[in-house]
DNA sequence: CGCTACATGTCGTCC
DNA sequence: GGACGACGTGTAGCG
């Protein structure tokens, strides 16, 4: 059973026992209510006043929403401890804390308009299409979409601290780092890899090229790759994930089709 | 009133009408039930059948939440549209679209468990405290911080396509940019720097220093800053937390004092 | 545990 | 609307 309790508009007493019945029992809990909400850690915020969401998950990740956006307002991730307290003349405080790095965030409620206390069984698998792990795999495979003659010889070759997506050599033997971005490639991308071709650079006596692939570019990157002369080359994701298709995992209806068809009554 | 309705294992085709109301009036909604998720878009995603929350804000952002962790499963920012539909074999089906960039995000109820209707009140200001703008505002008015004889000349001094955080002149007349960061300094931040150094010295016949100033710093960023010829300083947030002590915003109790003060029952 | 780089990053800001 | 950079970014992966 998902749903293990609804109270509405409990007492601050009440709330308080529910919520740490909750707790200790790790189930996942709801918390409609006026509150107000103090964080401090890396940062420090404050928020006044007003109607928000709180969950606190199974794990102890805590997330305190308002009305509008994708982001939380304030937050805790996996938390090593969650305090519930009351004080009269003051209201019902939740406070989480984690050690690395430390952190405080404390809610403080006013008044609670709902709690749901819930446990999910939830073990199903997560699967996500064309990171770019699988487009430099897809790369290394079919290594003329780079360009003809391309030699792969290792992917996350390690550089200095860092590593480059793919390392092999062109046609004529020159030493080639690929990097690629699944994302438009900006400047941040352009100097990653001018950071690769350098610091491999410094231990040879040869010509390094360095090759940016991404879906597009910044205007600004282009500049950036001119002056740096680095090259790029656009890769097309949609060719990409058609060359994947051998991979069973794989979706074999596209979610267009799946609505299209969701919609033709 | 926050809570307008709370509702307990609907059948689907009373959740299709309490839902489509609820989108409607722009309320906000919390769905706890039992789906399968399809997502495509930048990306693309599916997830089998399992328990979770669904909730769709008043600006028409969606989060799935599963048991665990910070970040949603799936989700959707703020988006133009959502479709709620019923096939009956299939189940529900909640479809969030927005167009910039082209994304689908598709929710398959099979059961739900929950459904709660809210409408929330929440105009208070968020203020946040030492954000890199701040920082760089103190350096700015403070720019013996930096080093003795420092006169800083501008803010977000523009230089190509970004803008650097400081510049200004040494004691020797010397041209000076400065790049600020609020966390560990690495490798990117070094870059970004050089970057702009090298951007603001192509147009000059003159020596540019480019200086880092960051709480601490990865044995990489120091590797490369020394390499690249530039400069470092370490900066003590808890310092320039005092100096911005006139601040009128900044919080005059702590939340470390508040929490002691809150378990002085 | 520390460092590195990804992410459907999201979000504000400035041109 | 596009580009650019911050973010309490979170998170996984590797040394």
């Amino acid at each position: 059973m998902v749903v293990a309790k609804v109270v509405e508009n409990p007492d601050l007493e009440s709330a308080l026992r529910i919520i740490k019945e909750g707790l200790t029992r790790n189930r996942m809990l709801i918390i409609i209510g006026e509150c107000y909400i103090d964080y401090e850690g890396r940062s420090a915020s404050k928020l006044g006043l007003g109607e928000r969401m709180v969950i606190v998950k199974q794990d102890g990740a805590v997330l305190v929403h308002r009305p509008k956006g994708y982001s939380p307002v304030n937050w805790q991730p996996s938390t090593t401890t969650i305090e519930v307290w009351l004080r009269s003349g003051e209201g019902l405080s939740l406070m989480a804390v984690r050690n690395r790095p430390r952190e405080y965030l404390r809610i403080l409620f006013n008044k609670i308009f709902l709690i749901v206390e819930g446990v999910f069984h939830d073990s199903a698998e997560f699967v996500m299409y064309l990171s770019e792990s699988e487009i430099r795999d897809i790369i290394f495979d079919n290594p003329d979409l780079l360009e003809p003659g391309f030699k792969p010889l290792e992917k996350e070759k390690r550089i200095g601290q860092g590593a480059v997506d793919i390392y092999g050599l062109d046609s004529n033997g020159n030493h080639v780092l690929v990097e690629i971005k699944r994302v438009m490639g900006d400047r941040d991308a352009v100097l990653q890899l001018y950071n690769y071709v350098e610091n491999y650079k410094s231990g040879l006596n040869k010509n390094v090229r360095g090759v940016l692939l991404a879906p597009s570019f910044t205007p600004g990157a282009l500049e950036l790759l001119a002056k740096l002369k680095l090259e790029f080359k656009e890769i097309d994701l949609k060719k990409l994930r058609s060359l994947s298709q051998s991979n069973r995992k794989k979706p074999d209806t596209t979610l267009l089709e799946y609505m299209n068809e969701g919609k033709r009554h």
